[in-house]
DNA sequence: TATTGTTATACTCTATAACTATA
DNA sequence: TATAGTTATAGAGTATAACAATA
């Protein structure tokens, strides 16, 4: 017997983000699985490839991790090829750039992601498709969290 | 600096999807510190209250986990006294049932969920509150997502 | 002093695989 | 055979705290 969720649950709106973007980020993940990267990494690879030298910390605020993470999910995609390390604008800095590799993954993977989330909202028409996002961009943009914030993630 | 976010991640609803999510879990997640609980913790605690008797393995599925991670969460609301085991319908299962002390708290944590959840929207009306809800649902509980689907999360 | 990268360490959450005891 | 619980183990991802080099 299946287990009800009551409208405790149904009425937060967090709980139906959360299930939300957990569908889709399995969706996703199966859907990137040939190429070997998390829904994570190819974020990451993307903004690399649209900010070209940029530096890890800077890469790691993006994605809402320190830049301790940030270090580890660099570490990976340069040992995976898709990703190097040159000199920064100090001495003090890295700036990222893809591979040539990188860019061609790159480029194939988002046909499969681009693709996988067509089906994570294959119920959705075309209009509310663009209705979702631009209320999730609001929510996700949203600047003033309350509360006192002082650091970004957190270091 | 700021990083940029080109296209390719914006006019993907999963990426939107999971950082509004993230910001909403992060959100949720400050609010039930003071109750030393995770954001999923407290929907495992709700689906408890709500199904009360219910087996781990049920559980899990509700929460998209597998029995074995499912346990683990139940070992930590039980050692917290918040959950408790009880012999079930055989001698195979257990029936979760929430304590005394766990109804109590539950409550309070209620209050201050929906406190977060409402900051979390607060840039939304209550109409587009209700239309995202509405939208998200639809998302979550797609059923066919489309690929060989055999396992309910993996087990 | 502040910042970047780095390392070591630990924690949370999840999964897999195997075992047991039931059914 | 199949299912529920359990255990041991591993992996991914993140965080904290320190340190060195540089600014």
């Amino acid at each position: 017997m299946p287990i009800k969720q009551g409208r405790d649950l149904l009425q937060l709106v967090g709980y139906q983000l959360q299930r939300a973007s957990l569908a889709a980020e399995q969706d996703a993940r199966r859907a990137l699985q040939p190429f070997g990267v998390s829904p994570a990494k190819l974020t990451a690879l993307v903004l690399i490839r649209d900010n070209p030298g940029c530096d890890q910390t800077a890469l790691g605020r993006a994605l809402s991790i320190n830049r301790s993470s940030a270090m580890r999910q660099v570490n990976i995609l340069e040992e995976r090829g898709l990703v190097e390390r040159r000199p920064g604008r100090d001495a003090r800095t890295n700036a990222l750039h893809l591979t040539s590799e990188g860019e061609q993954r790159l480029g194939a993977m988002l046909d499969a992601i681009r693709e996988s989330d067509a089906l994570s909202v294959s119920t959705l028409t075309s209009e509310e498709r663009g209705v979702l996002r631009a209320l999730l961009e609001r929510v996700a943009s949203q600047k003033d969290r309350s509360r006192p914030r002082k650091r970004t993630p957190a270091d």
